[in-house]
DNA sequence: ACCTATTCATAATG
DNA sequence: TCATTATGAATAGGT
């Protein structure tokens, strides 16, 4: 239709092409819609433009028209990338659900449907759960302890330092006093645990220096 | 077109309806692959009839077409179907995530990162759950037992009223014998546990029926 | 954008 | 559903 018969291929011509692609456009988009109207037929048209741009048609809605037709064409072929994550997702819900399920039955929940076997074995997991779990809270005030002493140990080092410090000074004050004088360090130690440190400088009047062996610890 | 002209609005009369869809779905199809080839467009079209029947053109793949389709429309609109599933996929691996964390707690494994506090907690928990798992599986065993002792006494009154009745068919069969001999009933029972029986069928021989007193069950 | 000769699509009919 | 055909619609090419 038009002054002359044209063949079906590629417009060579990029004006021309642009023209032709405007006109038929709409005459497609047209006779879209007159189908719709016309037939009772749900139709749904996209076209992009070879620069781009986006012209559509649908009867009802788009993403209505695209819904449906996903959905005929997954009883055919089934998987889309839509269905590819619904199934993805169903299988997540599907893990949540035995999870869950496996979740309330350690939580002493849901027991019901359990027989005694059932019981029993979710009793020996319990049992072995709770002694891991013991024995971690055990290892790890453990862990604790040593790590006390072990910085305890550090500051009472820094107090003795400061201590003779102190005394050192003292002594180059008094000047005529002999600066190696004896020194008494106290510290209130029980056997080989940790030991309780007594902070001695409301006890330790400014004349008392003495010095005795240094203290055992860590 | 045609031999008179038509308005556009829905073709009442069935039939010619069917027809003109069939004629212009034709003409719509063969349209849409024409602007494509023409103008190097990208066209998608889907078509239903109103009998539900599907008709479509695609100048490339219509997944392709529909996803540049939705891609050019989620810049515009941001969210579509396709972006909630994927929404809810996360939120589902997400919960599944946090629910296995939390399993593999109750489980005692992954306790690293767990204060003392924390696994204190934990313990306390699976304490409880523990209580709640033997309190279940205590009353189970119980209704158990309750039910076996029931059924047996059910089965052992079976058995003493076909022991009854079969030394009732021998006087019968036997006529001048007195129908009123003395019946044993044998039943292994110790104390009040559930009674171990045990089938005489093969032990009593056809002239040893005799009678006692029916034994207590349940 | 418009014009118009020409081709095409299709309504009506058998 | 298929074929025919008169007719209106779509549009190619030109301005």
């Amino acid at each position: 239709m038009g002054r002359g018969k044209i063949v079906i291929r590629r417009i060579d011509n990029s004006t021309s092409r642009q023209v032709t692609f405007s006109k038929r456009r709409n005459g497609l988009l047209k006779k879209a819609k007159e189908l719709s109207i016309l037939c009772d037929a749900e139709v749904g048209l996209v076209v992009f433009s070879s620069t781009g741009r986006l012209y559509e048609f649908s009867s009802t809605n788009m993403k209505t028209v695209i819904d449906r037709y996903t959905n005929a064409k997954e009883e055919l072929l089934g998987g889309n990338a839509t269905s590819e994550i619904k199934r993805e997702a169903a299988s997540l819900r599907q893990q949540l659900h035995n999870l869950q399920e496996s979740h309330k039955q350690l939580m002493g929940e849901e027991l019901s449907g359990l027989g005694v076997r059932d019981l029993q074995g979710l009793e020996n997991r319990l049992e072995i759960n709770l002694r891991n779990i013991r024995m971690r809270k055990g290892s790890l005030i453990h862990q604790e302890n040593i790590e006390l002493s072990r910085s305890l140990n550090v500051m009472s080092q820094q107090k003795l330092e400061l201590y003779n410090k102190a005394c050192e000074q003292r002594g180059a004050t008094d000047a005529n006093e002999s600066s190696s004088t004896p020194y008494s360090f106290r510290i209130i130690q029980n056997a080989n645990m940790p030991p309780s440190l007594e902070l001695s400088q409301s006890q330790q009047r400014e004349g008392e220096c003495s010095k005795t062996a240094a203290p055992e610890l860590g």
